[in-house]
DNA sequence: CTGAAAGCGCTAACAA
DNA sequence: TTGTTAGCGCTTTCAG
């Protein structure tokens, strides 16, 4: 083991020729030292380029500015969009808060030990709700995020899925369309089920039956979209327009389209979800719903935090509403 | 702040009627103790439920079994296929290892502490040079990955993308290409400026003049490689052959080709860079260049321990080799 | 406003 | 093989 002799707070305290209490004060922004000190310790810190032992600062106040990040670990989520934001909003949102984020991907034998962090975020509940009771007994301050967790007293800040289907489903209501159909994202998941089911409502609304074939089921990938596409255009009455329950599966079902020398939206109309940047480029730009990923990984640490620090004593639900972004890959059907 | 009683050490000791020490060897797995004491630890520990406190750990042990990974913040870097790869590498070996991984991203004004981990991984050099050098002065192990770096004594992982460059290049010109272009990545970035490298190499080795606009400067983005493909396709004379430097440019390039009705690769041959799964779905299957960046990640955080617990006393430098790996968007060009 | 001193929960000599 | 005890580097009373 490599041990370097440390700069202690010591060594700081002998410098400015002040008590190591003092330094812990300027050290943690109080507003009791006078300005001579100040300076002599703050003068200190720079010419011995001091940094604050975290684990001996944890231990004595007994907080912890870290938070974690749970993942599950199944194959294949790191390649999803859902994921990636996750990440980069709950990074961005930590940086911003100076919050430590240790991430952790779910393996099914080691968890994370909740004492090296003060509260962790659990992103969706599939793969780990053994874990999140144990937080929760334990005490551990937690949220989970992109789930609505009813039958837990957990804090969640999800996203309205079942809105964002029935949007899909009334945009393409709207323009016209009565061959409707759809391929769905994963049904195990809350979010692919909940789509779907908004989807569906809309659809009954309006009257329009869903005729037999026009839910194909998806698993959010683009394998999935094509097979379930190709299922769709092969049906005696194929449909005139799709709801894919992602922008990756939609535009997977542009690209078979175009293969087929199909044009969107003038013979197929597609509609996606999650508002992927990649999604304007390319051969026609997607209209879609938009779910506030970046934004609800935001609010997440921001609950958090104030789950850890005690300001909020009641468990945080939030439900975040998606909502349509047109752009061109819609229109109303060929008479 | 909430604060709740922890079970410590010591509520693990009194039920087992041993010392602290006892069980802090049985928690540290020391051979000697004998098997009735660990009977009796281990059933208090796993009937208080004890987790001993890391930081406490940490701090008396004078170790840190947690390790940073540094990212790069420019917008973007999160879509792209290496970031998730780096990303999702590092996080499967820290769980194997049973490390922590505190995942930070750059942003100009707070580092992230050293004190909070062993060791630290850094992506790229770019945007964070200055870190690294901190880390360096102040004797914190750490490690840049996917960047070879020649003026400063750090250890590294990289992978040799002057012989990306080539593999690409010779795969063409092999085929009987003589008009190839290519569409560079980000040539700010030491990968994007050593695959164009080694590509121009081989196109000299055979003889083959570069011809005008054949060269498109990219920047990994899929916008960027319908920008340089569209220049392509309007020269008087243009390639029968492309080189993309990332698989997600080659993709927007198919797409674009499929658009106009080119057939890949009867009229155009095109291959990428990366081997992204993704890759290998939709209307053709990418012929491509294997990097193995997921393998880089693992072993980048195998090397940092060993360099935080000193059985690797230099610094290491290692460079892995990427492969070609051959599907369907290639083939020798029409007479 | 400042300093002395008692821990925080654990590890690691050192003795026994 | 085990227990006692002195720290690890900091925060936080409590006096002054």
């Amino acid at each position: 083991m490599i041990k370097k002799k440390r700069i202690s707070i010591e060594d700081v305290a002998r410098r400015a020729k002040v008590s190591i209490a003092t330094v812990s004060r300027v050290l943690n922004n109080f507003q009791s030292v006078n300005n001579k000190n100040r300076a002599a310790v703050e003068e200190a810190i720079a010419a011995l380029k001091y940094k604050p032992d975290v684990s001996a600062q944890r231990l004595a106040s007994g907080t912890n500015n870290a938070i974690g990040l749970v993942m599950p670990g199944y194959p294949g989520i790191f390649y999803s969009f859902y994921a990636v934001e996750l990440i980069r909003g709950v990074g961005h949102a930590c940086e911003k808060l100076h919050l430590d984020l240790v991430f952790h991907i779910t393996n099914g034998f080691n968890d994370l030990n909740s004492t090296s962090v003060g509260g962790v975020i659990f992103a969706d509940i599939i793969e780990n709700r053994r874990q999140v009771e144990a937080a929760l007994n334990a005490g551990v301050a937690c949220l989970v995020i992109n789930n609505i967790v009813e039958d837990l007293d957990v804090s969640y800040i999800g996203i309205d899925n079942v809105l964002g289907g029935e949007i899909a489903g009334e945009y393409l209501a709207g323009l016209g369309h009565s061959r409707i159909a759809t391929v769905t994202g994963n049904l195990q998941t809350q979010s692919g089920k909940q789509r779907l089911e908004g989807f569906k409502k809309v659809l009954k609304k309006h009257n329009m039956t869903l005729a037999d074939g026009y839910v194909q089921e998806g698993d959010y990938s683009r394998r999935s979209a094509r097979v379930g596409a190709e299922k769709l255009l092969a049906l005696p009455n194929p449909p005139t327009a799709i709801f894919a329950a992602s922008d990756e599966m939609a535009l997977e079902i542009v690209a078979l389209l175009m293969e087929r020398g199909i044009k969107v939206p003038q013979d197929i109309s597609i509609i996606g979800f999650d508002d992927n940047p990649s999604v304007i480029y390319g051969p026609v730009a997607l209209t879609t719903v938009k779910q506030p990923l970046f934004q609800m990984a935001e609010e997440a640490v921001k609950s958090l935090q104030g789950l850890i620090q005690g300001k909020q004593t009641k468990s945080v639900k939030k439900v975040l509403k998606p909502e349509l972004v047109v752009r061109d890959s819609c229109s109303s059907p060929k008479k």
